[in-house]
DNA sequence: GCACTATATCACTATATAGTTATATTAGCA
DNA sequence: TGCTAATATAACTATATAGTGATATAGTGC
């Protein structure tokens, strides 16, 4: 597939399907609360009762974010017993939040630098 | 800032804030328009005019589209009489589309690999 | 079988926002 | 000044989804 921004040379439009599949997956991440439970799976990974305790959410509502963060592979799943371990599918959330943060940064210090002017 | 992984070292849980600015700025790249937009304006800066060409959308649509993205810093924009030209800011929005572009083709292999077996 | 626990799903409400139409603003020109 | 064009904004409707409470499903032990 295609990047959307692609190298050097432009590459082909992207059709309707591919943006919205793409899309997706943002919106996927752009979800306090999804991020939330992604965070808290960083440390290796928890049951959803272990990730209730972490985040405070309700049972029902982490159940369905985690369908849908299982759906778009942001993360796997092992099921031992009646219990189903939630981890981190790879290092992508990772990579894909230290850009944004560091947008974060980079905004903070164009501001810092408007008030010192 | 501190990135939502971090490096080797877990970092500290973000502020329910923290997360929600984050969401915002994935959310924004969350919608198939949105998406567009930035795509018609790798090829350089393009006025809205243009763009309303480029993309097909309504322009009051189209507009409120680049508000969002101006005000979460994904275009700049420049006045020239009575157009405005709207461009990228930088280059994070195509590297955060080569990672997600880059699970969609690892996504693609995958289910190649179960019709084959 | 029954009871208990863990997780998933259903049904519902409330909220956010994409798209649209109409209107406002602003720049250039006669 | 008035006229036209380009862009932005306001008001509205329709749709999507986050959160919640109730229920269903599945595993474990009695």
């Amino acid at each position: 597939m295609e990047s959307l921004l692609g190298g050097a040379v432009a590459s082909k439009p992207l059709s309707a399907h591919q943006l919205q599949v793409i899309a997706d997956r943002f919106r996927a991440l752009g979800e306090p609360t999804r991020l939330h439970i992604l965070s808290a799976l960083r440390g290796g990974e928890q049951n959803v009762t272990q990730l209730i305790e972490l985040t405070g959410f309700g049972q029902a509502n982490l159940s369905k974010h985690l369908q849908l963060l299982l759906r778009l592979g942001f993360v796997d799943r092992r099921k031992e017993g009646v219990s189903t371990f939630y981890r981190l599918a790879d290092q992508d959330v990772l990579r894909l939040c230290e850009i944004m943060c560091g947008r974060l940064e980079k905004e903070v210090a164009r501001q810092r630098k408007l008030f010192a002017s």
